[in-house]
DNA sequence: GACCCGTGGTG
DNA sequence: TCACCAAGGGT
């Protein structure tokens, strides 16, 4: 199904044209201009974009990124910073263990390499949180190496280039191969950035703006009709329903019980109500002895592999009273942005519900 | 390879 | 409303 016209160089070539016109500006990013007038990445931020754009949008990232840097503007500023800080900043952008890696790696950086990123593949994969792509990817943006740099965006322009229908993931040598033949010695980081680039905005999932890629002509799935189509990937398997329940404690003085979840596992590392763990139908003692009140409504929140339907109960508590889970957080310390998605939802129900006072309709 | 791990946008 | 999707890594 290869193009045999499709000469590697050429294509190469036409993207880092187009490349040089349409860029993105981006935060984290030196632009092609400026990467031709010698300026270089600064690593750490390189590093802190590629975690937080793992499995997350542009849109998502950007805000998160602003604050990152401005509260943290090296690695060695991260690396000193408290645990309960990083998380508390990294709440809502998911994918938490990405937030407890960050701070391994940014403290093994620090301790470990001076403050200063290897710049060389194999240190790079041995950081906590760096895998196969972000490896090449630092490599390739950061310190201008040719690697192959394969993410969701190169998977599917070269599976469409080339017209591979083999689905993902058993795909995925072959389309590092055909990526490889297009990775060219000069300028391999912008090449990097250009693929994902034309993945983002022109080659997308859906409706693929065929008619204005730079690679329509050598393109094998746009002569077949099948861009649409491509990749073709596994099915997946359907989502369960999990039920539960949480906690909010509020006492007179405007503390509320919160508490730090385990490292591993779901939200692991996070701030969140106590509660009792999510499944078929579960129960569990509330975490500490007060008149509970069940909320009217619930919070539906959906995570990677599962639905969660959680009902939300409240108790006002006594200034002395003990809690058995978790601790007081003084309103002052309380900020409902520390909390993940699911928990932040929880709050706001109860908020919403405040707001109306008792004996609301719903 | 299989499974776990979040979230918000989108059609 | 809902399934799909996004600059993946760890186990």
């Amino acid at each position: 199904m290869r193009d045999a016209t499709a000469d590697p160089a050429a294509l190469s070539a036409a993207l880092l044209d187009w490349y040089d016109r349409h860029a993105r500006a981006l935060p984290w990013r030196v632009g092609p201009a400026e990467r031709k007038a010698g300026v270089r990445p600064d690593p750490y931020r390189v590093w802190l974009s590629e975690i937080m754009l793992q499995q997350t949008t542009v849109a998502a990232v950007t805000a998160y990124f602003h604050r990152f840097t401005r509260l943290w503007p090296s690695v060695d500023a991260l690396a000193a910073a408290e645990d309960g800080a990083v998380m508390g900043e990294w709440a809502g952008l998911g994918y938490y263990a990405r937030a407890r890696n960050l701070l391994k790696c940014a403290r093994v950086v620090t301790g470990e390499h001076g403050g200063v990123f290897p710049d060389d593949h194999a240190a790079l994969l041995a950081l906590p949180g760096i895998g196969p792509y972000t490896a090449a990817t630092i490599s390739a943006i950061a310190f201008d190496r040719p690697e192959t740099v394969m993410d969701g965006n190169v998977e599917r322009v070269v599976s469409r280039l080339y017209d591979i229908h083999t689905p993902l993931p058993a795909a995925k040598p072959e389309l590092h191969a055909l990526a490889r033949a297009l990775t060219p010695a000069q300028r391999p980081g912008d090449h990097a950035q250009a693929m994902m680039d034309l993945g983002a905005t022109i080659c997308t999932p859906r409706s693929p703006a065929c008619g204005i890629c730079p690679l329509r002509d050598p393109c094998a799935a746009r002569a077949a009709g099948t861009a649409p189509l491509l990749p073709r990937k596994a099915e997946k398997k359907a989502k369960p329903v999990r039920q539960g329940s949480v906690y909010i404690a509020r006492r007179a003085d405007g503390a509320l019980l919160l508490e730090r979840r385990p490292d591993k596992g779901l939200l692991g590392g996070m701030l969140g109500w106590p509660g009792s763990d999510w499944g078929e139908r579960v129960e569990e003692a509330p975490p500490v002895a007060a008149q509970w009140q069940v909320l009217p409504g619930e919070v539906r929140h959906t995570f990677t592999h599962f639905h969660l339907i959680l009902q939300v109960r409240h108790a006002e508590v006594e200034a002395g009273s003990a809690p058995e889970r978790g601790a007081f957080l003084g309103q002052d310390a309380f900020r409902p942005s520390d909390l993940p998605t699911v928990m932040r939802k929880a709050y706001d129900l109860w908020r919403s519900g405040a707001a109306h006072g008792p004996g609301r309709a719903d």
